[in-house]
DNA sequence: ATCTTTGTTAACCTTTTGGTTAAACTATAT
DNA sequence: ATATAGTTTAACCAAAAGGTTAACAAAGAT
């Protein structure tokens, strides 16, 4: 019917607008007024929506953030050795962060200001998707296939080999000269170094 | 002089607090109340030592990024093996962001959102040290010591695997359930771990 | 002693910002 | 046609936040 087609359009268009602000500005920085007018609409209409702007930022985080922790779950049980699992973990997540690169920077920094708010909220389960990829590695090491050494240690090598440079990207592009399409060719070969790296350090 | 004591101490508690309000909840979140507050001071104190909150940011953000941008130089130019300087420069930043551990959020959080401000007013002459850098690295390519990757990638790598941790802290320590003795305790492990993995995987 | 400069405060002003209200408009069902 | 439920807006409000003023205190300089 029409009538839902127009309802979604507007919410949709309001939740892409919010997104964007969000995503620039983090909670603090965001101003109502400049999502209503990114949406194309009156800001009573945006609190009609959702009712304030603690409602509209934790729609967003959430939806934002399900998708920034990965879903490793998949990598770790197909049934890869685990250097393949390692480079399509890395390929695939760096892949998903260059089409939202603004994504670490915001969950990240958020978290950062409020830890217990994101904890008590946010925090379901994904302790044992970590607690698994950790044991596997140990199985590894004990079967002598990867050198020894703190698994947590190596999972968090990975994740910031992953996520970081898109943390740094402003200051990288700036410091490097580097434009858009430059940094995205930079990203593009990383999604094969990195694994490279990680497997080269590693491997017995 | 008497005078010129008291002057200082009231400028250093504002810059104190300042400083410590900034790192938590960046520019667009401080309240200027809160610093006046922290620093046990009227408010109109503080526009009268810095005119406004603008005036007092930059202050403070030159003054953390200036620590937060590593001076390589010393590194380099010391003459070590290509592996020992790699291992006192991770050795040496980590340390210093342990004792700064919300340093990274803060400037990259900070530049994320202006980049353009960042570049204009605070980029001076950081292109060269990087420059350095790379080109010893490519030196040592060459010499057949270490394999043949991009320098760029190389230089992300260390600098991705000794600042992300600080920025993913919080989260690390709400999933891994670490607390803040323990998070230290495996900082102190990262300073061998890091470069450790790093000419693992470089090495010819 | 008193004049001047510097440091400090309480009270006030202005702008920004999140949020509300009441009225108008739309579409659909009766 | 008209009642009704849902959508949208202009105008408004209250609180928060940055910033200013004018008066007062402290310390030196004359």
């Amino acid at each position: 019917m029409v009538k839902t087609e127009k309802i979604d359009s507007t919410q949709e268009r309001i939740l892409a607008a919010a997104k964007r602000v969000f995503l620039e500005q983090g909670m603090a920085g965001a101003r109502m007024q400049d999502i209503a007018d990114k949406a194309g609409i009156n800001k009573a209409l945006l609190h009609y929506y959702f009712r304030n702007k603690d409602k509209l930022f934790e729609t967003i985080f959430k939806e934002v953030s399900s998708q920034f922790f990965p879903k490793i779950t998949d990598v770790i049980e197909s049934d890869m050795p685990l250097f393949g699992k390692i480079e399509r973990f890395c390929s695939e997540y760096i892949d998903m962060l260059q089409k939202n690169s603004f994504m670490p920077m915001f969950v990240l920094s958020e978290v950062h200001k409020q830890p217990q708010r994101f904890k008590e909220r946010f925090w379901k389960n994904m302790g044992p998707v970590l607690a698994r990829f950790v044991g596997e590695i140990e199985v590894e090491m004990k079967k002598n296939k990867i050198k020894k050494m703190s698994a947590g240690q190596l999972f968090l090598n990975m994740v910031s080999l992953c996520i970081f440079p898109f943390i740094a990207k402003p200051l990288w592009m700036v410091s490097s000269g580097m434009d858009e399409a430059r940094f995205k060719q930079f990203m593009e070969e990383r999604k094969k170094e990195v694994p490279k790296f990680i497997i080269e350090s590693i491997k017995n």
